[in-house]
DNA sequence: ATAATCCCTAGTTAATAACTAGGGATTATT
DNA sequence: AATAATCCCTAGTTATTAACTAGGGATTAT
């Protein structure tokens, strides 16, 4: 049970354009760079995520891009959702799908997927980019405070 | 994030096994029938539960498997970190594993996975073998008493 | 005019999932 | 003792997918 790079780099993406949300728009391969991510590769995602209208790109020389809409109101639910196409241990219980289930016994097992899927999008739902950046604040402070010998 | 077959089918047959727990050794032939899974495959899958202990064989005519434990005493958390390996969205969110972190960044997206783990840990650690069969009971109820017209 | 950017699509590679196949070992039943 | 039913083991096979790489075209600030 695995989260594909997709999700994983989109929301690093995504989380970057937060952390560095202002009007300039960023280009890619800034992003790339701090991500440590293919700038190829993440072209192709972030492609995903404009189409899906959360991120609002610019072209040409400074161009790059902006997040859509304010870091407060996009959920790590919302790209998750975008980028893996769905939020789903199984896709039996893939949200707003009717499924034929015959068996009670899979309905059963069902029942247990559904419960996690649900667990989890409850935790993806209540995390929005601003909730990560303010955690990121709060590390970074705290690492700063108690850092004492660190490589140069 | 998909579940693969291997923890489905593996509750699959441990739910089987729940459903019918008594002294006989239940055949891994009518599993497989029951669930609908290759016998084959599944005799590959109920390998790994058995070299973990939570399945005992009985081999020769009449053999066949047995729960370990008692339904109420094994949960679908067991039976999933044993198929899967782990319970964890990506790798840097193992149970009991080390992890090097060097971007703050990165750490703040872990964050966010880590939540996850343990609310998905949390319901499969929470649910019994016998908390399904009690399910499974109360839908074979409920079917029953509602049903008007079904195909013979 | 140039360089920096976004945009698009078609490969490529490696890993993995999900089996299939088949043969050996053990044991209850006849 | 023979047979059939079972577990046990390992080595393929196939198809899919993830995770990129590569490269060229369109747009625009400087």
């Amino acid at each position: 049970m695995k989260l594909s790079t997709k999700g994983r780099y989109g929301l690093k993406a995504m989380f970057d354009l937060a952390l560095h949300y202002g009007d300039i728009p960023i280009p890619l391969k800034v992003v790339a760079e701090r991500q440590c991510v293919s700038e190829n590769y993440l072209e192709q995602l972030i492609a995903v995520l404009r189409k899906a209208g959360m991120v609002n790109s610019v072209r040409g020389a400074q161009g790059g891009y902006v997040l859509a809409k304010k870091p407060e109101q996009i959920t790590v639910g919302d790209i998750i959702r975008v980028m893996e196409g769905s939020i789903a241990p199984l896709d039996c219980v893939k949200e707003g799908e009717a499924v034929d289930c015959i068996q009670f016994e899979h309905c059963v097992s069902r029942n247990v997927w559904l419960r996690v899927r649900d667990s989890i999008t409850d935790v993806l739902d209540t995390t929005t980019l601003a909730d990560m950046c303010r955690e990121a604040e709060g590390l970074k402070n705290k690492e700063q405070g108690t850092r004492k010998t660190l490589e140069p």
